[in-house]
DNA sequence: CCAGATTACTTTGACTTCCAACTATCTGTC
DNA sequence: GACAGATAGTTGGAAGTCAAAGTAATCTGG
């Protein structure tokens, strides 16, 4: 994909960074670090998802909609949960339903609302795509629990800041 | 954009992932915390940068050219410095290029490369970009110093692990 | 009870990213 | 020196994201 570097590029940054007498070099620093930090990830677990021909996004799409009891859920709670805007639901769900995996079905009483509906071969799929993220130690294999521990704890106070949910 | 949830989703997904019996729980939410983490910085920062219809990967570009001594990089070396695919960094450039931030100059001994040169108002528009960017934390205002700090040294071992770079 | 506001989803269009294929140019080797 | 292979950048296509506008259905206040 891309050559490696010869040096830590953020390092690098840090000090030119620095060397420009601009502020916050730590922020910016942290800030790089979650930007290829995601990257890094998204590029593992798609990976691992590939066999199925999957991404990160319709991965989490299945994997929610196979937490709820009946494997089903309105489009715009799942755009809720998954942070992310209605159209970019419409898109996956229209993508999981040409592989199958999902299907659309109408609301029983608001017939505004399209539920998507896990298909037999949707969560057998969820299962199966589960083991190889979950060899895949979900991209994060570098870190100790301790280090997956203290990850959570730093970014939880990033996401209640972004009002991501009522605390 | 989204409305906020009732609950940290993260949590929640933890909850879930472990009824399932699923393992990794731990890496799981770390790795979900980077995805919305990254989308968080993402947003502010893009915001930050509105008033120049500047992007955080075109700010980047613009960046690094200013680090430079000349302003003037290869493509394929930014490309490398940004972990970015070839053809995002030619995308990237055209885009800079059309708003006269940056322009094309041929490599003067390999006819091959194509260099990008930051132009006169490139430079300037760097300088007060950057001062909109520390001036929104680059977008973890909520993260104190030792936050930033135990936050780059944990996503350093994900990178190096990763081959981002030669340790 | 009904007009206006709200809600749910889709559509369209602009961007960004990657991959794969392609063109042009160098470089190392025999 | 010639040529095979590597390297630099561009192009086209697929996927995903958001914003804004459109359609349809529901809710609400007078």
């Amino acid at each position: 994909m891309v050559r490696p570097l010869p040096f830590d590029p953020i390092e690098e940054a840090g000090r030119q960074w620095g060397a420009q007498e601009w502020d916050e070099v730590g922020a910016m620093q942290a800030a790089t670090s979650i930007m290829r930090a995601q990257q890094i990830v998204l590029a593992r677990v798609d990976e691992a998802l590939r066999p199925w021909s999957l991404t990160f996004a319709r991965y989490e799409v299945l994997v929610l909609l196979h937490f709820s009891k009946e494997g089903v859920l309105p489009l715009g709670k799942m755009g809720d949960r998954l942070m992310l805007h209605q159209a970019s639901i419409t898109n996956l769900v229209d993508r999981l339903e040409q592989q199958g995996l999902v299907k659309r079905v109408p609301h029983p009483t608001d017939r505004r609302t399209t539920l998507a509906q896990l298909t037999g071969e949707g969560r057998s799929v969820v299962g199966d795509a589960t083991k190889a993220v979950v060899a895949a130690q979900v991209g994060v294999a570098e870190l100790s629990d301790r280090d997956a521990r203290d990850l959570h704890r730093i970014l939880r106070k990033l996401r209640a800041g972004a009002d991501d949910f009522e605390s």
